[in-house]
DNA sequence: CTATGATTTCAGTATCAACTGAAAGGATGG
DNA sequence: CCATCCTTTCAGTTGATACTGAAATCATAG
């Protein structure tokens, strides 16, 4: 009954185009995941969860994506863990049921949040260390291969500030949800 | 002849203390590149060049890393392709070295543009036209599904603003070497 | 306590990106 | 022009990671 008239779209249900509409989101969403380290499916199960904006159940994400039981159970569970979706229970109902995080910012900041503490925390420790190894105090001061030893130290010492500073741009976007956010950025913006 | 004092490093040349440090460093950075989606070899190897600070051979990179010429070979140009390191000839030797470039700022800035166009331009533009999908217009006028369909669109239109403003700041980035960057973050640790 | 339905776990399997090594393809010097 | 040395390519293999499905576990209602 119900048809789309514009875009070439042809005969189409409200219902089947907004499916379209969410699986052509989630397909990308997943591809862009992927190329940031972070696995497909899980991508994907948030890209559904956030776009449909209600509580799904394990049997829906599974039918929608078609994924097997236990994928979709550590995947959501995964997803739980990191916070940006959540568990919900419905009055009545045995099953649980899962909802996203509506607001991008938070989610955004959770995130970053993690891969600071748990990727670039790291990296920062390893590099003072290999500082710390080619100090003059830990070398001795003899002169053999001392300009090879300068230059390593400049470079760590570059890398150094470069993640000092990323360091703490990522604290601010951490420390700040949506309105403290486009604060950051419309200062960003206007002092350029 | 010449040994470490301190540190519990016992005795070690500076060339070994040297190598130690520089290892250290070359695989953590290809642990965290491969949690950001950039393949561990390549990430090592860019980590070797920058940290040595001078030109290297095919031979000199598979000897250091333990691989293949062909992986050697493929991974350098994909490096030089993403123009992060330099191909780079010496008088009277055949064979060709490579240099990193020396400056943290612009490899990011460099790095940064790339990753942009390639992952979050295609999102950007696929949102849009998922946007598209669900407009009125295209949709006709019935009532069913209609709670749906608003739900979808108010995600979608979040998620865009993220990415438009996520956008612009790149853009900083990308248009700014290290003055220029050191200013940005300067502006905006002074704003909080 | 038992029955029913939901959830988790995990050993086995599939998938795909990364890597190897050898052969083909340059380029330079004699 | 050939000989030598270096670089690139790519078919085949490997290894890491993701995924499945069925059994075990857990939870709730009766």
């Amino acid at each position: 009954m119900a048809t789309g008239i514009g875009g070439g779209m042809g005969q189409m249900t409200v219902e089947r185009q907004l499916r379209v509409a969410q699986d052509t989101f989630i397909r990308r969403w997943g591809e862009m995941g992927q190329t940031w380290g972070i696995n497909r499916t899980m991508a994907e199960i948030h890209a559904l969860l956030y776009v449909v904006g209600q509580p799904l159940c394990t049997d829906d994400v599974m039918d929608r994506l078609h994924i097997s039981r236990g994928n979709a159970s550590m995947s959501l569970r995964a997803l739980c863990d990191w916070t940006i979706i959540r568990r919900m229970h419905r009055d009545g109902e045995r099953r649980e049921y899962f909802v996203s995080l509506g607001d991008v910012w938070e989610m955004f900041s959770i995130i970053a949040a993690e891969r600071k503490k748990r990727e670039m925390d790291p990296v920062l420790e390893t590099i003072k260390q290999c500082r710390a190894m080619l100090e003059e105090s830990a070398l001795g001061a003899d002169g053999a291969g001392e300009a090879e030893v300068k230059l390593t130290r400049e470079r760590l010492a570059g890398m150094e500030e470069f993640m000092v500073v990323t360091n703490r741009i990522f604290q601010q976007f951490i420390g700040n949800a949506k309105s403290g956010l486009t604060r950051v950025v419309k200062v960003l913006l206007k002092a350029f």
